[in-house]
RNA sequence: GUCGGGGUAACACAGUGGCUAUGUGGCGGACUGCAGAUCCGCAUACGGGAGUUCAAUUCUCCCUCCCGACCCCA
């Protein structure tokens, strides 16, 4: 079964065929390093992390790429108000990034280009712009690229760019040649970091630092390229420009977009001012919950934000997390059998599977998931399960949870010591509880529950677990 | 205005031309000394209109509402 793809390019649901056979090249846009991240950044991050990890699980040879923005207006902007230097600030948000994105389970991309550190790519690409006749440099010492010159501006905007309303807000600016045309370089006012350029001192447009990224370290023609909605126009819109005019080939083959965060039905976002940081929502939400909230809808749908939404998400995983854990002790202590759940395990497999295989359906995939949770809780439960198949279950969720991560690998691992001493509490307490000595009872289970352990008493047995 | 994504039961969020969605919450049971977990059952759906069809929530068209993009943005 081969995977599907959205391709922001088409608008359809395409196979997806990389460009070399078994392997897969993938940018991702990242951030623009003057703040901390937030849930919307969140989003993307693992939506994208997922994606890889998929892919990886299929068995392709994954590059994964994600840049730093590290030069920019409102860095330079913001590192004034500190009265630190841009790289310093940006530097101290990209050592946050990694902060936060650890404590979201991200699995970190293979490279990670800042555009501070790319100049002689990026000044060339600029270069070989104006020598193929796509770009032209103004009085000032900037660098334009000359939308007139390319035939299908608005591929994957998919219309005609004179159609989006002018705002006005298009800065009117003298030197162009047309108002769309966007600044490859910019030339450097006084006191802003700059680096030399054949134009003068200067530094990257937005748009530039991907597309000679891309090009440096994947090449000029991608398989994936991601990122947020948001950036289709005009970001993604230029890059596609400047590469092309410079390689005269299709950047990537396939754009994925995922959509937006909402809060109370606007946009998260760090202009508007309605965010909420990653490293705050992480003291209240561990990053299993964050993931199955985020994955628990499709990539491309608008998602709300709120901290409910969060713990329903906490408690919905719970339920899964449980199930895992049931799994994993009930291999330890349930009957012995021919162990021929075969059959039954391949079909969640190819039910998750199929899902992932759907452009990347997260939300199916985890529905086959609270399905095998149901159908394998029962059986547990009637002890018509054997520990061999429970095992079955167990390494299939390991599988599972190795794509989603969507809780602790180590759940229910083995603790001898502590295994030894809660067998030893819990036979007491039954003694106490066959004799009635509940207050005791309790008062064991209470103890343990301060010390973060909890005590189920099921109908066959007692479970005990961390929390 | 142009383009894109949506409107599914209390809430969230999948999906399908006819067959039980899923989770949270609610209600009722089972289990239980209690608590919790688990299981079983119940209730509330597919924005509006027209069309195609034996049959549409699912396809087509129209309308409407919401969100996003068009300065920066994941």
């Amino acid at each position: 079964m081969s995977i599907l793809i959205r391709n922001t390019l088409s608008g359809a649901k395409e196979v997806f065929v990389p460009h070399e056979d078994g392997k897969v090249k993938i940018y991702v846009c990242g951030v623009t390093v003057y703040d901390d991240i937030h849930m919307g950044h969140a989003r993307s991050m693992i939506v994208f992390d997922t994606i890889v990890r998929y892919l990886r699980h299929c068995g392709y040879d994954v590059t994964h790429v994600t840049n730093f923005t590290d030069v920019d207006d409102k860095i330079i902007r913001k590192a004034a108000e500190e009265g630190v230097g841009a790289l310093e600030l940006s530097a101290r948000y990209i050592g946050h990034y990694f902060e936060d994105a650890a404590k979201l389970g991200i699995r970190k991309a293979d490279i990670y280009p800042k555009a501070s550190e790319e100049m002689d790519s990026i000044i060339e690409m600029v270069g070989e712009i104006i020598e193929k006749g796509f770009g032209y440099a103004t009085d000032d010492g900037s660098v334009y690229f000359s939308v007139d010159k390319v035939k299908d501006y608005g591929r994957l905007t998919n219309q005609k760019i004179e159609y989006m309303e002018s705002s006005g807000r298009v800065a009117l600016d003298e030197q162009k040649r047309n108002p769309m045309d966007f600044a490859v370089w910019k030339a450097a006012k006084p006191g802003e970091v700059s680096w030399d350029s054949p134009w003068g001192k200067g530094r990257p447009g937005w748009h530039i630092e991907c597309s000679a990224m891309i090009r440096k370290y994947l090449g000029d023609e991608i398989d994936i390229h991601g990122g947020g909605n948001d950036l289709i126009f005009p970001h993604h819109e230029n890059e596609i420009l400047q590469t092309e005019a410079v390689t005269g080939r299709p950047l990537s083959k396939y754009w994925m977009h995922n959509g937006m965060l909402q809060v109370q039905g606007e946009k998260m976002s760090k202009s508007l001012g309605n965010f909420f940081r990653v490293r705050d929502v992480s003291q209240k939400f561990d990053r299993y919950a964050i993931r199955f909230y985020f994955l628990n809808t499709h990539y491309m749908s608008p998602l709300l934000y709120s901290e409910e939404m969060l713990a329903e998400a906490r408690t919905s995983l719970e339920r899964l997390a449980n199930n895992y854990t049931d799994l994993k002790a009930y291999v330890k202590q349930g009957p012995s059998g021919d162990g021929d759940v075969c059959d039954v395990t391949d079909e969640y497999r190819t039910g998750f599977m199929d899902a992932m295989n759907d452009d990347f359906n997260t939300r199916a995939a985890i529905e086959v998931m609270f399905q095998l949770a149901r159908v394998t809780n029962k059986s547990m439960s009637e002890g018509t399960l054997s520990r061999e198949g429970a095992a079955k279950f167990v390494r299939l969720l390991d599988e599972f949870n190795g794509i989603l991560g969507i809780f602790p690998e180590d759940a229910g691992k083995d603790d001898g010591a502590l295994d030894s001493v809660m067998g030893i509490l819990i036979d007491l307490r039954a003694e106490l509880r066959k004799r009635k000595a509940y207050d005791l009872s309790d008062l064991i289970r209470d103890r343990l529950g301060d010390a973060g352990i909890r005590l189920e008493d099921a109908g066959d047995g007692v479970k005990w677990k961390k929390i």
